[in-house]
Parts: structure tokens; sequence; C-alpha cells
DNA sequence: CGTCTTTGTCCTCTCAGTGGAGAAAGTCGG
DNA sequence: CCGACTTTCTCCACTGAGAGGACAAAGACG
């Protein structure tokens, strides 16, 4: 099929598709209850998105007790792409216009190979997804990548964990090589959208996501909007001091979040722990698998290992430090737990729990949620496709 | 005179009372260039603001090699009242419509007196700023109250500093009291007004202010946008744990950074250095004084004394670690101290400074300024001027 | 004194948007 | 099967915001 080129043409036409996306076919009648504009107005705006094949009109709904009503819904041949690199592994989705995964890939990848070498997998991936149908075509793409992102232009910005990346025209690129429009963002504020859409923060408007996994971040969301700062690294949160003189980190700093928990230090503490005699249940695994990650430290603790315990709640202790000053600071109305290592599960969550409830003034803690994300791996694909669709149904 | 009833009437309007109480006195012109409305749609908004009283066209301006202009401007017989309740002391000032200080008395005070003691003492002062000829009556007016702030409703919530003013609605109160509006915000929060307004942030979006008072809060600007979190206590952070099992905090914990650096947290251990005789020249003003305050120590670091210098030096570090933790967090494009402590001046400022660029991420600090407040002690009656300005200058 | 520039006013035209009348297409009770 | 009532959608006339051009007012300048 041909490839969506309208846009929007005004804030109506934008505020329409945004609510045919979120929910779902309407009819006419129903999107004039929502949207505060005249019958006609409406219907106006609803005819002239119909021509533009934005939107179709298929079949009638059921009568409520009068005449029938048309169905009005996004095309159903729109397709976004939706792509969340991540340290060591990437995931790819294609969803239609509502933001309904068709299909997920995911596959290991190393960022530190640089932008060349990924994109060719991402690109593959992709050509895998549409060669199995779902898509004949995409119509717009978000990707998410590990690092800061100059968010207009769709560059990284001096990324620590790719350095290859470095200004590299990511937005460009992938907007050359599948001839749609891209958008880039930062992978922790795609996690926080998706979550956001679709997922534990759906009712919220100011809230934060820490995202666990081979580092650790956190995303924003101001009034319903991702905030990003003024480099766009806001939410960089893994280089500040959790433990003062604790242990050194690859910044150069002590201390550091990150150094003490995230996935590679997990990882690392338990394979001290094992190699130390500490835990049979690790050196076990250790020797098993020749390497111990976050998952192995999760199964000893779910298998009543003490000192997996031990680390897991330790991690939580550090984390749960910081997130309490962030807490104060910008007394959120919610804080969402996800990443790779949300596989450590409620012991996890009720030690950072802990600290938080202790060390936060009652009136910020008071009524706030600490929660696990609820979309697991596909928030960030999700997100994605939100961040493009954002960009997609906004006026021109 | 009679008071100002009248309120913009659209969106228009808003803007053009805005671009005069920032801009000054305008043409029509002028005006147009600003604000991307023909000049006959212009004429009609403007001819409207006129018949309301709120601005008057006074006088003509200089030819600049064409007709001459009528001068438009915001009507100056308009006065607004800020009013700053700290910890100990009071500041209330008349300002006009553009927000420039036409009287300003600052009278020492303690909250803990309550609601009504306090209340009394400004209305006798805003009675005595009338009496002197600078106004007949206000149009408005702004207070800020140390501590949270339910800002919808313009009460303090659960404020640990003035226990007696939970829940007291301090915004109906004045209201009646004045018979004008009134809005209500935490006096950090105005702090970052008045220096958005008038001081150093003027150009920036994003950006924090951390003031050192009695105690420590912290406020936050977004997108040009004062936010103030889900229950109004955002910015504060006065209870981040600044140093592990550090001194004991009357919030119940350990470490805070109020409990270690704050007007009240230096003074105290000033006195305790001069008592352990660890300072000749603090003993010599405990003994002339009578006590010691943050400027009787800031006075010694300036008379060379080395204790006063590392207690402040000391402080700063404190300060700036907690500033390096929201830095990364929040990457403002801007970070103003102010408050009384800032009589410790540069002293305090490079130690802060050496932390937070010590510690945090380079890419958030690379062009990140430091700066100390342009307004001092005015900061906050101006910010509470543009506060209820900026409620009065929005379509009604 | 005529020309040029700037400012402000007036008038007409366009177009977004409203609200009501009514057509189309149902349900439901008798 | 029919009439009364509902709901959905369309059509049309009217309103008001706003644009843009013509023109008047008022000064600068050679």
């Amino acid at each position: 099929m041909r490839r969506m080129t309208a846009r929007p043409a005004n804030a109506h036409q934008a505020r329409l598709l945004q609510l045919l996306r979120d929910g779902g076919p309407n009819s006419r009648a129903q999107l004039g209850d929502q949207v505060d504009l005249s019958r006609s107005k409406l219907a106006v705006e609803v005819d002239r998105l119909l021509e533009t094949g934005l939107v179709v009109a298929d079949g009638l709904a059921a009568s409520r007790g009068g005449r029938r009503s048309h169905n009005i819904r996004l095309n159903p041949g729109l397709r976004f792409l939706g792509v969340d690199i991540g340290a060591t592994s990437v995931d790819v989705a294609v969803t239609n216009a509502e933001l309904e995964i068709l299909g997920h890939i995911n596959q290991p990848m190393d960022v530190r190979e640089g932008p060349v070498a990924v994109f060719e997998q991402v690109l593959s991936m992709a050509a895998k997804l549409r060669a199995s149908g779902l898509a004949e075509g995409f119509d717009g793409a978000g990707i998410g990548v590990p690092g800061p992102v100059r968010f207009p232009e769709g560059v990284p910005v001096a990324p620590p964990i790719m350095p290859g990346w470095d200004g590299f025209p990511v937005r460009e690129a992938l907007s050359q090589e599948l001839g749609c429009p891209v958008m880039v963002d930062n992978d922790v504020n795609l996690m926080a959208l998706g979550e956001q859409h679709a997922g534990v923060a759906r009712t919220v408007h100011d809230f934060l996501v820490v995202k666990i996994g081979t580092g650790i971040g956190c995303g924003i969301v101001v009034g319903g909007d991702v905030y990003r700062g003024t480099t766009g690294s806001a939410g960089d949160i893994g280089h500040i001091q959790a433990v003062p003189d604790g242990r050194p980190c690859a910044c150069g700093n002590r201390g550091c979040l990150e150094a003490h928990f995230s996935g590679a230090a997990l990882a690392r503490d338990a394979t001290e722990a094992a190699q130390q005699g500490r835990s049979a249940e690790l050196a076990g695994r250790l020797e098993a698998n020749g390497g111990l990650s976050a998952a192995d430290v999760a199964a000893a603790a779910a298998a009543g290992d003490a000192t997996a315990l031990d680390l897991i709640r330790e991690g939580g202790r550090s984390t749960g430090q910081v997130i309490a000053g962030l807490v104060s600071f910008f007394n959120p109305g919610l804080v969402v737990i996800g990443g790779g290592v949300t596989g450590l599960g409620h012991n996890l969550l009720a030690a950072i729990r802990t600290q938080v409830y202790r060390q936060s003034l009652p009136l910020a803690t008071g009524n706030l949620p600490i929660v696990l994300g609820e979309l697991g791996p596909t928030a960030g694909v999700i997100g994605a496709a939100r961040l493009i669709s954002d960009h997609l149904f906004s006026p021109a």
C-alpha cells in the first residue's frame, strides 16, 4: 500500500486522531461528546480526515435505540515501527495506528559495535517483520537509544556506554533507510511514554520511571509530557552518589548508584560472592553457565539463597536512597520501577519502598504508589510507537 | 480610586497586558510586532482594554520618522501587594502594574505565632504603605509562606516549621481583609518567579532556585512555569540526606541537608566552635551580641577567620553534594543560589560550584551557570506581585 | 512644498464555527 | 403492521473573529 503522507491539518483533526488512537473506533456522535465541537463542524473535520485516508469508515455499529452509527477508525493499514536499542539487546516491533503490537522480535546485540552495525541488524529485523506479512511498509518509526539525545535533531550526544554513536544522525539515517518519518529519544523516556500510554501511568500527570537495566536511568513526566532537560540528559541518575566513598565508577567518581546497583554491578557482585564461597547456590550457577547475570541472582533468591537476597536488598537500599531524594525534590504522583532487573521483583520493590518511605517526608510519600512497570519488555517499543504517533498526529 | 475589576476577555488581551507589564509602554505598532495579529484586530483589542481602564493612552511618543505614536501603558494607578513571609521576618512591598517596587518594608516576626498574629502585622504594614501615599488600595496581592501550599486553594499543608498554619485558609482570609484577589504560594517558588521576572533567570526556561535561609528549599521552573508537584511539596530538598549517619534532624532522620547547613545550623555550629575555643573571632562576636547568626559567620570569614571559612566551605560542600544530584536528575539551564545565607557570598558559591562540577556529568554541567540571585531580599515580593499579576492578566 | 515614512483607522471579505431544522434509520409498544 | 419516540447524521443560514488593503493623519527631510 502507499504510505501515509497526510498529516492533520489543524488541532481539531489532531485531537480526533489521538482520540481514535487511544479509544479505538468511535461514531461521530461519540467523538462529538469528547471534543467540544458542534456536530456540524465535527462532521466537516471527520470528512476531511476520511478524504486524506488517515481514517476510514467501515460498517455500522449496533443500534443503541435509534439510527445506527458509522464506525470511524484509524486506517487499519497504518503501520508504525518501534525500536528499542538497549546495551545488550534490541527490540523491534510493528504496531498498528492504535499502537497495538502486531509483531515483536528481540535479539541480542552490542551497542558498542556502533551505529552502522546496529542499524544493519535493526533493518534486517524490520525486514523480517515485514516479510511475515505484518506490514508492507512503515508510516513512521520511533527509536530509543541508551543514552542522552538532542531531541529536536534526533542525535545522541556524548553517550557514555555507546561512544561510537556520539553525533551520529540517527534520525536522518533511519528516515532515509525506512523512507518514513522517524523520531529518536532516550530509551528511558520511551519506557515512560509506554507506561503512560498503556501501562500503570495512564491516569497520572507527574511521575517518574526508574529503569534498572545494564545501567540506571530515570524518565521524568511533567504535566503529561516527557521532560528532557536543557541538554537532553535529564533523568541521568546513574551517577548520583548513593554511597559516599563507595565503589569506584567508570565516570571517575566513587559511590555512583550505577557502580553499586545495576544489571552489570549485580552480576559482578554475585560472581564475587560465588568465588568467595559465600553462596553455594550462586557458585553452582556460575559453574553451570560460565557466568552470572541478574537473572541468576533472581533465581537464586527465589530458591531461598540468603546471599542473593542480601545483594538484592542492598541494591534496593541504594536505589531507594537515591529515589527518596528524587521524591522529596520532585513530589511525583507515581514511581514506576522497570527494566531488565525487574525480574528481581518484589524483593527489590520492598527494599526500595522501605527506604523511600523512611527517608522522604510524609507529605510527599503519603499517597505515593511505588510499583513495577506493567508492560515489561514491550514498554520501550510501545513508547517508541507512541513517540512517532504523537509527532504524526499533531498539526503539520 | 476604584479598584480594578476588569479582567482580560480573551487570550489576546491577556498577552497584550503581559507585554505591557514586561516591556513597559508601547505603541500599537510596537505591540503589533510582538503579537502576530493584524493591525486592525490589534486596534480592536487595545480599544477594548482602554474601555475597561486596564490600560491607558497617555500622550504621544517622539516621532521616528513619521507620524507620532500613542503611548499605550498599563493603568499607572494599579497597585499590587507583595508579601513574603519568612521564618523570622516579613517583607511587604507595593508595586505598580509593571511590578516595579514603589515601597518596601521588612520587619522581624516569628511565623510560629500563627496566622492570626502574623496577618495582623502584615495588614498593619500594608496600611503603613498605603498611608504613605503609595496606594489607595490594592488590585491584587501575592503572598509567600515558608512551607508547602495546596496551590489551587491557597492553603498551607502540613508545614513543618509553621504548624499552626496547617489548613488555614490564607487566600480566602487575606482576600477578605484586603478586598482584592489573592494568590498564595511557597516562598521559594516566589523567589524563582522573582528571579525569572526581573533577575538572573530572565532568559532561561528550565532552572532551579536554591534558597538557603532558616531552612533550605528549591524552586523548580519547567518550561517557564513553576512546577509544584503532586501535593505542592516539590522542591522540599531540606530533608534529602546529605551526610549518611550525619547529624540528627528534627524530622526524625539523620544527615538531612537542613541539619548540616542552613541559617539555623550554621548559627549552631558557629556557637559551638566559639564555645570550644576554635575561633577567637567568633567567640568575640558571641560575647558582643549574646548570640551568633549566619551574618556573624560571614563577617568573621570576611575578616579572615579560618574556622568561619571552614564552616562555610563545609556547608557549601553538603549543599553542593545535594545540588549535584539534582543537576544530574533535572539537567537545568541555570542554578540560582539565594536566601538569607547569600551574605556568605562567593566563598559559599565557590564551594557549591566545586562540588557540583566534580560530581555531575559533563553533559549536564558543561554549560551550567551557578550564580547568586540578583534581587536579594526583593526577589520574594517581586515574585509575589508577579504571581498575582499572572493570575489577573490571564483570561477570566 | 512635495515626497517619503510611520502610525493609526475604516471597510470589505473570508472562513471557522454554531445551532436549528429535518432527513435517515433504527427501537418498541400496542 | 403502524405510529410514537430515539439516535445519528446532514444541510443551511447566521455570527463573529480576524486578515488585508485602502486611506487618512502626522511628521521628517531635502
